[in-house]
DNA sequence: TCTCTGCGTCAAGACGGCATCAAGATCCTT
DNA sequence: AAGGATCTTGATGCCGTCTTGACGCAGAGA
């Protein structure tokens, strides 16, 4: 196991054919600290990844989005949003490793952070080292799973969950709070088998995860207005007795 | 996201099949002193989790295989073995996350071991509700389906037990949920028998060992399903007297 | 050859899960 | 405070799945 990333050809003068190098892995920094980015921009650029930077919460949340990276690193101390925020509306719709750097060392900063959805924490002052061995444990995790986009379709179904807007055959369709969490909850999925219980915890909370009915009642009103023939669903389908599943292709 | 793992379902009314009850994860430690054991498995104990212990190297290894943890809390100070070496031997044969404890909290120490394949370092002494939330993150990703992709296929036959899909000869086949539970425990020990009481614990519950009745029904079924020529299946075969197997290749 | 045992097949009925409708209860907006 | 949208809850019909029993067959042993 190499401990090096993807030592890019120390030294190449040919820009030329990227041949069969394995592709940088792209990290997107959210960090306000002009001084720690430019450190970081050094030491990872010189590590071979590709770096993209954000300055705060929100342009961190559209530059994760549009650069689809395989790693964020995020400081908790920004000045527009609220770290554990940023952690949170990321995971709305990606499931991108991100490693959070924070100033705050406490055990409780940890914890909040790492259960809204962080992978791992780094404390400043940090070691650099370290720090680059967590960034492979993140990509080594990265590559084991695909990490998710935030527009989804199939076939005439459209879930764009950065505008929040869902459409069928070009039309918006509005859908109400919970109607929406459920179709994004399957579109994470997408392809694979989502357990009722899974879906009751994840949508109503883990108190209610005898109530199967719910989801017969949302899976109606949902079908209802996505499938042509909600009779005959093509994209929510049913898997008796396990959960149910969103029609990957 | 609850901070709890998985409240272990209070009370089922039926007694009967063990299916959609969460198991409470299953953790293996490797740790030689008495006195962080104790403590650990004090509060792991109290927080749902089911524990195992080991204290040395050898024996965590043996543990880890026999148990199929969800996770393994690793000391790296053992008497027999190097800990670098329990980590690589174990990611001989496994992915399950791997979370080290150590008293050495150099920066050499903690890239070594992560570069080695472990998931997380936490340096001694250490907070609890840090190392639970660390804990749950392993968790997280080993429901996520990073360890390893159960996807097998002999011939014509594919299962993927993320998607819950079964394919025969590209085709789709559906499946009844204890078609899918007999196959998937046979997909698990392939090329092995498996006894008839083992077959009729997992899938109907410990209650119903006497009923190999069961067991020939829907092996019909399932050949029926599976097989080109059921009378003379390629894939699930008999052991008579004995159980059942699934043919390896 | 006969009998016994274990496996495979078929079919009928019991059972439980799913979909749908509709009526309260609740929340939010105006 | 009123109105509308949304969520919860109950009732009902239907369909697939599971269970259960009966029977045929093959092989082993007497």
């Amino acid at each position: 196991m190499s401990p090096e990333p993807v030592p890019p050809e120390p030294s190449r003068k040919t820009p030329g054919p990227p041949a069969s190098a394995p592709p940088a892995p792209v990290i997107v920094l959210i960090e306000d600290e002009p001084q720690i980015r430019r450190f970081l921009r050094a030491t990872l650029g010189s590590h071979g990844y590709r770096l993209y930077e954000a300055g705060a919460g929100e342009d961190g949340l559209v530059e994760a989005a549009s650069r689809q990276p395989d790693v964020v690193i995020l400081d908790l101390g920004l000045p527009d949003l609220d770290g554990l925020q940023v952690i949170r509306r990321l995971r709305e719709w990606s499931t991108v490793p991100i490693i959070v750097l924070s100033a705050r060392g406490q055990e409780g900063d940890k914890v909040a952070a790492l259960d809204a959805g962080a992978d791992d924490y780094v404390s400043k002052p940090f070691a650099v080292g370290e720090l680059l061995a967590r960034l492979r444990v993140a990509l080594r995790h990265a590559a084991a799973g695909d990490s998710g986009s935030p527009t989804f379709a199939v076939g005439g179904l459209r879930v764009d969950q950065i505008k929040r807007q869902v459409q069928v055959e070009g039309q918006d369709v509005h859908l109400t709070p919970i109607e929406y969490r459920l179709l994004t909850l399957l579109v994470r999925h997408a392809g694979r088998v989502v357990g009722q219980r899974q879906l009751l915890k994840e949508v109503w909370g883990p108190g209610q995860t005898e109530q199967t009915h719910y989801l017969r009642v949302y899976m109606g009103t949902l079908r209802r207005k996505l499938e042509k023939d909600p009779a005959r669903p093509r994209y929510l389908l049913t898997e008796p007795g396990v959960g149910y599943r969103l029609a990957a292709e």
